[in-house]
DNA sequence: CTCTTTACAAAACGATCGTTCGTTTTATTG
DNA sequence: CAATAAAACGAACGATCGTTTTGTAAAGAG
C-alpha cells in the first residue's frame, strides 16, 4: 500500500526527508545513514530532523518502509495488472528485475542491502527486513500455485523450491550488478528464471516479457 | 594460500587478532568492526591493536584477506583433491555450501557480507571484495570446462551460464540463511544446482555428494 | 650481558555519532 | 488579527570513532 500523499507541513518535509534517506541506504547502508549527513543532504539542521523520527531506529525503519512502498508501486502494483498465473509471475520477475537496474536506487534495492547488513543484528529493523524479504519469495510460490492450479506449470513442478530458486536468481542479479556494475547480470537471470519455467510448461509457451 | 604460521611475537598477536576480526565482521561487517570494540575483545589497547594495522582500511583488507584464507582451507584446497572436472566442480559447490553453513564464521561469509557493504563504496576494499566474489564464480567456469572438455557435460551447456546460477545458488544459500536461520536453503541450493546439471550430463550420472 | 628493535599501553586528539534542551520561527486555527 | 500548536533551529551532551604522540617493557641480535 503506498501512503496516500499528506498535506500537513510536517508530514510533506518528512516524505521529503525519506526520498533521500532511501537513496543514501541504498548505497551506504542503514548504519551509514547517518542523521548528520541525512541533515546536510536535506539542508536541515540534525535536531529538526531528528523530531521527526524521534530515535535513529525509527528512521531506518521508515526508511525501509518507504523503500517496501517503492517496490510496491513500481513491481508489485503494475505486475498484479498481468492476469492471474504464469503471465503475472513473469511480470513481477520481470518488473522486479528492471526495477533492481534501474536509477530508482542509485544503490541498489535498499531492502536487500539491509538484509545483509542487519542478518548479524537482532531487533525490530532486522525483523521488518526479513518480512519484506520473504514477501517477494512468498510472492513467487503463490503466483506459481496459480499457474500450476490453472494447468499453465506441470504438476509435477516443486513451486516452493522454484519459489527459492528465482528469489536467489533476482536477489543476485542485483548484488552482481551492484558489485560489477555490469548490467550482464540481469539478462542472466533472466534467462535462468525462463530456462527453468520451460521445464515444466508446455513446450512453445510463450514465456514474455522475459 | 594460506599463510604459513610465523613465529615472532608481532605476527603472532597480529594472527590471533585477525581470527577475531573476521567473526566481528562475518556479525557486524567490515564498519562495525571498530578498533575499540575489537581492542576489548583481544585484550589490547586501542593504539596497540592499531599499530599492527596503521589504518582502518588495511585492517578491513587484512580482515578480508583472512577470510579468504580460510575459505581456501575449507573450501578450495581439500575440494582439488577430487579429480579435475565434474567430480571437483561437486565438491567446491558441496564445501561451500558446508563452509556457509559451518560456525566457521558465527555471522555467515564476511565477504559475502564485505560485498553488499561496500559495493557502493569506491577503494581497495571494494575492489579486493570484488575480486574474491568473481574468484568462486572463474572457478565454477572453469571447472565446468573443463568437465565439457572431458565430455562429462555437453557440448551445448553454456558454462558462464551455468557458473552464474551456481554462483546466486550459493550466494543465496548464504543469505538466506542468515537473515531465516533456516538451514532448508542449502538443501535447496544443492537441490538446483543439481537439477540444473542434470540437464547437461548423462543420464544417470552420480552426482555425489550433492 | 648489552644494544637495538619491536610490541604494547596510557592518554589525548579532533571529528562524528545519536540524542536532549530551550528557543525561535513558521503554520494553522479561532 | 491574535492565540495556539507544530516545526525547525543552534548549542551542547556524553560516547565512540579513527588516529597520533609519548613512554616503557619485552624480545631478538650481537
Amino acid at each position: 500500500m503506498p501512503t496516500a500523499a499528506p498535506s500537513t507541513k510536517g508530514a510533506l518535509t518528512k516524505e521529503s526527508i525519506l526520498q533521500e534517506a532511501v537513496q543514501m541506504a541504498s548505497e551506504l547502508g542503514l548504519e551509514g545513514l547517518s542523521i548528520g549527513r541525512l541533515a546536510e543532504a536535506t539542508g536541515m539542521s540534525k535536531a529538526g530532523l531528528f523530531a521527526h523520527f524521534g530515535s535513529k531506529e525509527e528512521l531506518q525503519l521508515a526508511t525501509l518502509r518507504a523503500a517496501r512502498d517503492t517496490v510496491a508501486r513500481e513491481v508489485f502494483i503494475p505486475a498484479f495488472k498481468a492476469p492471474r498465473g504464469l503471465k503475472r509471475l513473469l511480470a513481477v520477475c520481470d518488473r522486479w528485475l528492471n526495477y533492481a537496474a534501474s536509477e530508482t536506487f542509485r544503490g541498489g534495492c535498499p531492502i536487500a542491502a539491509a538484509s545483509a547488513e542487519f542478518d548479524g543484528r537482532p531487533g525490530p529493523v532486522r525483523d521488518y527486513t526479513a518480512e519484506c524479504m520473504v514477501e517477494l519469495r512468498r510472492t513467487f510460490a503463490r503466483l506459481l500455485r496459480e499457474a500450476k492450479a490453472s494447468g499453465e506449470l506441470s504438476k509435477d513442478a516443486d513451486v516452493e523450491q522454484l519459489a527459492y530458486e528465482f528469489d536467489a536468481l533476482a536477489l543476485g542479479a542485483n548484488t552482481t550488478f551492484q558489485l560489477l556494475k555490469d548490467p550482464e547480470a540481469f539478462a542472466r537471470s533472466r534467462r535462468a528464471i525462463k530456462d527453468r519455467l520451460r521445464l515444466y510448461t508446455a513446450p512453445g509457451t510463450r514465456l514474455a516479457p522475459l
